[in-house]
DNA sequence: GGTTGAATTGACTAATCGGTCAAGATCCGA
DNA sequence: TCGGATCTTGACCGATTAGTCAATTCAACC
């Protein structure tokens, strides 16, 4: 099994750190050693941290996107069981992320967005796409459950947002908490937000 | 009219950096420089960095507590209503902050949750404290609807929650959308959740 | 007036920050 | 086998970081 190519392993590292330690904490430093890079490479490849992060979150997403969401999408029953087994794989994340940093971390997406979004339009901009899509996908399960009679009609897009709201609200209080459960608690509450 | 005394400055101006610049963004210096205050009476009175935001994260709510929570509290109809006024006062603070710093700024709490929560254990503490604060008033509030026959009864509790995590995500939607539009959009889900 | 402790000042440190650069290594096509 | 492009290396830069400290000012009390 080869070793990731030196670009790929900063940005994989990227997301890693700025998760478990955030964004402005993370130097270019440390990111290098963790990825066994030099600086000089670093910057080869990136003009800049924050060119990195907007990389390393596009990568993040996309990454996400196949193993989680399209997964959720391409497997097991349809419509709104599907945001049970969404639910389920963050809180599966969480749960990962307490086993070795023994700390409940939250939202990658939130977390950077939250310290960086108002600062850099460029970052905004890429987590944006990232809670975009992530309501696009969701919109289509709900789709499902309307044709399929699990729920009454209404704007699915603006659904979607309030789920993907509530999610991340429901990342934040567990993290503050430091207590997974608190998410899995709050988030069983998105079956109510799937009407009106 | 006096100015505060020196302590007071610092804590009011770190919850305003910290807000508009994040945790780690905004340096010591450039802390004092705006409080107009030295280094040395910096840390006469706060022994780091972290020990000024855990007390500026709790003058911060005592602030809004009163000013919002209570006010919200004392005014104004009872019940359900209270939520639609207290989520009126969330909008109007991020039309002031958009007004005089042209983004949306989001949660001040959430943004400095996201970013140290899981680095210091009384920091997350502090904020812990807030949000749970904010559930005890809601909670109080949703006792009100269920007594005058707005809502079922159920479990009073655990719906402050999911609509603190509501407000929270809502919160980070319209930053990451640099749209307050998005908070309110989102926002008036909050009924939703009041049943179950 | 004298004493005491709290508050203030600004110079100082060691470490780290993000970022640069010139020189070499490696690869690939011609 | 050559040449040019891509990648790697590690030393280096000025700026900034959080935090220290001895000297000084100030206000309150005896």
């Amino acid at each position: 099994m080869d070793r990731l190519p030196t670009r790929d392993r900063l940005i994989e590292t990227a997301m890693e750190l700025f998760w478990e330690r955030s964004f402005h904490a993370t130097g270019v430093d440390e990111l290098c050693a963790r990825a066994d890079a030099r600086k000089g490479s670093f910057y080869h490849f990136f003009s800049s941290k924050t060119d990195l992060a907007v990389a390393a979150v596009a990568a993040s997403w996309a990454a996400a996107r196949t193993h989680v969401f399209d997964l959720v999408s391409q497997s097991g029953p349809p419509g709104l069981d599907r945001l049970r087994r969404l639910v389920q794989c963050f809180e599966e994340q969480q749960t990962r992320a307490v086993a070795t940093h023994h700390v409940v971390l939250g939202s990658p997406f939130g977390g950077l967005a939250q310290e960086t979004a108002h600062q850099d339009e460029r970052l905004r901009r890429a987590v944006q796409v990232v809670f975009h899509e992530q309501c696009g996908v969701i919109e289509g399960w709900l789709d499902e459950a309307v044709v399929s009679g699990e729920i009454p009609s209404g704007s699915n897009a603006q659904r979607a947002r309030n789920i993907v709201a509530l999610l991340e609200g429901a990342l934040l209080m567990a993290k503050v908490s430091d207590e997974i459960d608190v998410f899995r608690s709050i988030a069983v509450s998105i079956d109510r937000l799937t009407f009106g």
